[in-house]
DNA sequence: TAATTTGTAACAACTTATATTACATTTATG
DNA sequence: CATAAATGTAATATAAGTTGTTACAAATTA
């Protein structure tokens, strides 16, 4: 070897993850949970009757739509005949607002956490990953902006 | 409940996931071998020393190369004073094309695996989400064709 | 022949996602 | 007022996926 540089460097096993990803379901969930809200105006949906629709357990709702209420789109009443209802007109709510509300990861995936300082590459390199995916997210969110919820709900007419 | 078109049908617990998915480093990793080897023309990396630089495990850099090599851009030499090697000049790799070779899920994450049929909305939803994710992968594709990795490589002088 | 490196399998450790159980709290209604 | 039905939430379990690690055969150079 005659590129040097990165001697006196070694990996270790502290490598930790970088960022929560997309690994889930979480989109497809929300979205479907919203689109059945938009599709009954006025209406207490429970948590256990969207799970049916979805597939999935009624408790995973419940928190979805708990986030959906810290973002102000949906109120849920407790009790008999309680359920959840779309506080917001359904044109008023983007993909790229339901994008932001589960994304947590990079689109290309993560970072190595700890490239080698020594290395010219291993320097900058997370800097330039961080700036292409941060194009990479952009391009999507002016995507998803253009379209909205009601856009979504209207293909199942 | 007045919809009851969701009824008869329960979840179970034989929700599978759907896809592999992104929640990992291979972008990562796989455009940072990439660039070193770019940047020693003629020249056999050892993984252990790519390893030093990415700061992670060799046998993964070892099983990356061994992609990268099936996809015909890389060779490797086994014996002592072996290592890999580039095949293809940078200005013949898009960053779109090594985003193939990584990628093995959607930009929005995992589909539900069994909404019900028997909702309007469950029935036809991962058709609606089908079509979108392709249409997000799509975006992301004809962005990163534009970018080479010499391109990327030339960030690092 | 010795040293070095790839190739690869097998397994371990760690992280995350989702499901499940349980129960307190709230609310409508007979 | 009692009952039924629903949310809110914590705690735990199950399952899947990612990365690290160990080990060693095979290849190659000097």
């Amino acid at each position: 070897m005659n590129n040097l540089y990165c001697n006196n460097f070694y990996y270790n096993k502290d490598v930790l993850t970088f960022a929560f990803d997309m690994n889930n379901t979480r989109f497809a969930t929300v979205i479907h949970i919203l689109t059945l809200l938009a599709r009954s105006p006025g209406q207490w949906l429970s948590s256990d009757w969207i799970a049916g629709s979805i597939h999935i357990n009624p408790v995973i709702v419940r928190k979805e739509l708990g986030i959906l209420q810290e973002r102000g789109w949906v109120t849920s009443r407790k009790g008999k005949e309680g359920g959840s209802m779309l506080d917001v007109p359904s044109d008023q709510i983007t993909l790229a607002d339901i994008y932001q509300v589960v994304k947590n990861a990079n689109i290309l995936g993560k970072k190595n956490l700890d490239p080698n300082p020594k290395c010219p590459v291993g320097k900058d390199i997370n800097d330039e990953l961080d700036s292409l995916f941060l194009e990479m997210d952009r391009l999507i969110g002016t995507s998803l902006q253009q379209k909205t919820l009601q856009d979504f709900v209207k293909q199942f007419d």
